[in-house]
DNA sequence: TGAATACCTATTTTT
DNA sequence: TAGGTATTCA
């Protein structure tokens, strides 16, 4: 029976996975939501006898414990006293599901008898683990130390301490004391790979994900190919040199792990087992958590279907009631929200549509003001008027980090955020900030850093690479750069050839040639003017060397300017180019000016799932963006848009605005607010002016004149001097972008927000 | 070798 | 809709 429905979980979770088209055979329509039967027994209020008796034996164990206890409220109280062996608990958003699994565990330690040692609390990330780990230590009389916590993290973290300690990876050919390959390290082991084997590897830029179809028995064929490449020797050397190395991916921390508890040679001393966010398990880490389950574990599991939003990774929407009917569960509900107003959880409600069937979200907090709707005209716009709003609040008192600005893409974000900087709003780090994440100052800082010892084959891999070293490949040919490298006796030479060629004519579009040219003059100058001071550095480097058509232009024009003014800070300190583009690797990037620990928070919607703030904009809804259009193809994709509109809704406390653009950036998103907004009953919203400017928004094609006139610093025609370029003439202006004639030197377009123009 | 054509995908992310 | 990649054609 077990393994039937065992067979059952994984087959579907993978069916899903695999062809996210269709609904997985024997499953009723997921908008009806998460399971009609969890809702009925949940339905239930929490039978007053057996709380009493659980408190009573609260307080015969702990009466530290039994007080904790006496201040939860009674669902919750229910849940984490109950006697079942294996346990659910459907947590409504803001219900309080961190205080009840950290009550459970000390339940179950205090009044059940189990050591902490052999309890495995699995979090979704290691942030929240530790703040789990920090609720239990407070409600704990007696100091523990941190051995009693060994089990209590992310289920990687978990994963590698069971090999690590207690499981045998020999049986699968890894040593004792292997490492771990982080993401990018994975990347830089596969290209080695690639180059060290000649390997031909087709969608290399999707390669990552090639390798999880191929693993997942999805075939190796990609996009339009007509035949095979060498994806699967690939696999197979990686998997080599995986364990000749010594060491093990992410994945494999989780698969090897639950492969060997499934093998049954160790048998773990496990009595109990806690997950938080279970919705958001993926295929893998279901297995994961089925090996780990003895027949003697006490299974207690808490989260909300409402708000998965991973299934695009992988998780199964539908898990809760497939635990539910594996394991035999008890079923308990925490329905009050104590976050938010009773208006943004209507609006929630709203929102999440038929998904919401149960109407068991509760809240319990007083009055609060309606939800906002405002249109603006486009991001930049968008971002002054917040800048205007949020320092008013900060002027009332509103706490920085209480406020937090909500979108569905990062594209999104970086605009407001560029905004918000240059109207000194000071504005968090993006989470989890690293150059990986910023491709073109990674690329450059790379090459500067190694530019101090120049090696041949760096700065071969660095003009021939596909993605960035595209200029001086184009300017002459790639294939021609790849024969001029290997008959010239060293890349400078080649490059030199190649740029001037001996019959004196520029080969290739006169504008990549020229920049061409600026490159190789810097490649050349820089080992010479390595002691340069910070001061002329920035007007030292081409800030040209990106693809201006490119989609991402902006962004990575962005990046290496900001990456740019790091390595001037960094070469004050350290004198030396190569050094200093080094330094900055290693310390990360960091924003300019405006940017602290404690600003204002830019998040995406997945990212601010678990968070709370005071204030909350969700910023860009319009139809396309939310739900974002390829969604309309998949019901299921649709289903799980909508619950990304719930988690964003649900983070406010006391306010949501919700934002439109009339002119929207992305080419997805349509010049209207997203239907869904229209879910949000009338009584809990506030259309700000938008009916009028929704009617209008046939007519935006022409924007009207007062739109155009929006304190734009430059007008057409307007004569104007740049440092590097001289005079120029203005040729267009909109509220991002200025685009400068400068006669023979061709025209240039500037950001709004970095534009070094001066008026002439 | 280079140009033209065909086809696919776009977004979200923890460890 | 556009931009990137593979393939085909000249």
């Amino acid at each position: 029976m077990l393994r039937e429905l065992r067979r059952q979980v994984r087959e579907q979770a993978r069916s899903e996975h695999a062809s996210p088209l269709g609904p997985a055979p024997q499953l009723a329509d997921p908008a009806v939501g998460p399971s009609l039967l969890l809702a009925a027994q949940a339905l239930q209020a929490p039978d007053p006898l057996p709380l009493r008796l659980a408190l009573e034996r609260a307080q015969a164990a702990s009466p530290f414990l039994a007080t904790s206890l006496q201040r939860l409220d009674a669902w919750q109280q229910a849940a984490a006293t109950s006697e079942a062996a294996a346990v659910l608990v459907r947590a409504q958003v803001g219900s309080g599901k961190t205080a009840v699994l950290a009550h459970r565990v000390l339940w179950l330690h205090q009044v059940i008898g189990v050591p902490l040692e052999q309890m495995a609390v699995v979090t979704f990330t290691n942030h929240a683990a530790g703040q789990l780990v920090e609720r239990v230590k407070g409600l704990l009389t007696t100091p523990v130390g941190p051995a009693a916590f060994r089990w209590f993290g992310t289920l990687h973290g978990l994963g590698r301490s069971l090999l690590a300690h207690t499981l045998d990876p020999s049986v699968l050919g890894w040593r004792p004391g292997f490492g771990v390959l982080d993401q990018h390290a994975r990347v830089e082991l596969w290209q080695r790979l690639i180059k060290d084997h000649h390997l031909q590897i087709k969608y290399a830029n999707r390669l990552a994900d090639r390798l999880r179809k191929l693993a997942a028995g999805q075939g190796a064929q990609s996009g339009n190919m007509a035949k095979d490449d060498h994806l699967v020797r690939l696999a197979e050397l990686y998997r080599l040199e995986k364990l000749r190395l010594n060491t093990m991916d992410f994945d494999d921390l989780i698969e090897f792990a639950a492969d060997l508890l499934a093998r049954g040679q160790q048998t773990l001393p496990l009595e109990a087992l806690l997950v938080d966010e279970l919705q958001d398990c993926e295929p893998r880490e279901v297995e994961l958590l089925w090996a780990l389950r003895q027949p003697q574990t006490r299974f207690f599991a808490v989260g909300d279907p409402n708000q998965s939003i991973y299934a695009w990774r992988g998780s199964n929407p539908k898990l809760f009631e497939l635990m539910h009917r594996a394991w035999q569960c008890q079923v308990y509900d925490l329905p009050n929200n104590y976050r938010s107003t009773p208006e943004i959880l209507s609006a929630a409600r709203g929102v999440l549509g038929r998904g919401a069937g149960e109407g068991q979200l509760a809240a319990t907090r007083a009055t609060g003001a309606p939800v906002g709707i405002r249109q603006f005209h486009d991001g930049h716009l968008e971002g002054l008027a917040l800048a205007e709003r949020f320092k008013a609040l900060n002027r009332q008192g509103v706490a920085w980090p209480q406020i937090a600005v909500l979108a569905r893409t990062r594209k999104q974000l970086e605009v407001l955020r560029a905004v918000l900087q240059a109207q000194q709003v000071p504005c968090a780090d993006a989470a989890q900030a690293s150059w990986e994440e910023r491709p073109a100052a990674l690329w450059l800082l790379r090459q500067l850093a190694q530019l101090g010892s120049p090696d041949a084959e760096v700065l071969r891999a660095a003009l021939t690479d596909a993605q960035r070293g595209w200029l001086v490949g184009r300017a002459a040919g790639r294939a021609a750069l790849t024969k001029a490298l290997a008959t010239e006796p060293g890349p400078w030479q080649a490059l030199q050839r190649l740029v001037r060629p001996a019959k004196g004519k520029l080969a290739g579009d006169p504008r990549d040639v020229a920049v061409a040219e600026r490159w190789l003059g810097l490649l050349q100058a820089l080992p010479e003017t390595g002691a340069t001071d910070g001061a002329g550095l920035e007007s030292a480097l081409p800030p040209l060397w990106l693809r201006p058509t490119h989609r991402d232009y902006q962004r990575d024009l962005r990046h290496v300017q900001s990456a740019y003014g790091q390595l001037a800070t960094a070469c004050l300190t350290t004198g030396a180019w190569h050094t200093a583009a080094a330094a900055v690797l290693g310390e990360g990037p960091r924003d300019p000016a405006g940017t602290t620990a404690s600003g204002v928070r830019l998040l995406t919607l997945h990212a601010a799932k678990g968070l709370e703030f005071q204030h909350v904009i969700l910023s860009g809804c319009n139809q396309g963006m939310v739900p974002l259009a390829s969604a309309y193809a998949d019901p299921l994709q649709l289903a799980e848009e909508r619950r990304l509109l719930f988690v964003g809704l649900t983070r406010a406390r006391d306010q949501v605005e919700v934002t439109w653009h009339t002119r929207p950036a992305l080419p997805q998103a349509q010049a209207q607010p997203s239907d869904w907004l229209l879910g949000i009953p009338a009584a809990d919203c506030h259309w700000g002016d938008a009916a009028v400017a929704w009617a209008q928004s046939a007519a935006e094609a022409a924007p009207p004149a007062d739109a155009t006139a929006l304190d734009l610093p430059w007008h057409e025609g307007q004569p104007v001097k740049h440092a590097k370029y001289g005079a120029g003439t203005v040729l267009r202006c909109d509220s991002a972008e200025v685009q400068v004639d400068f006669g023979r030197l061709g025209t240039k377009a500037f950001s709004l927000l970095l534009c070094p123009l001066q008026a002439a």
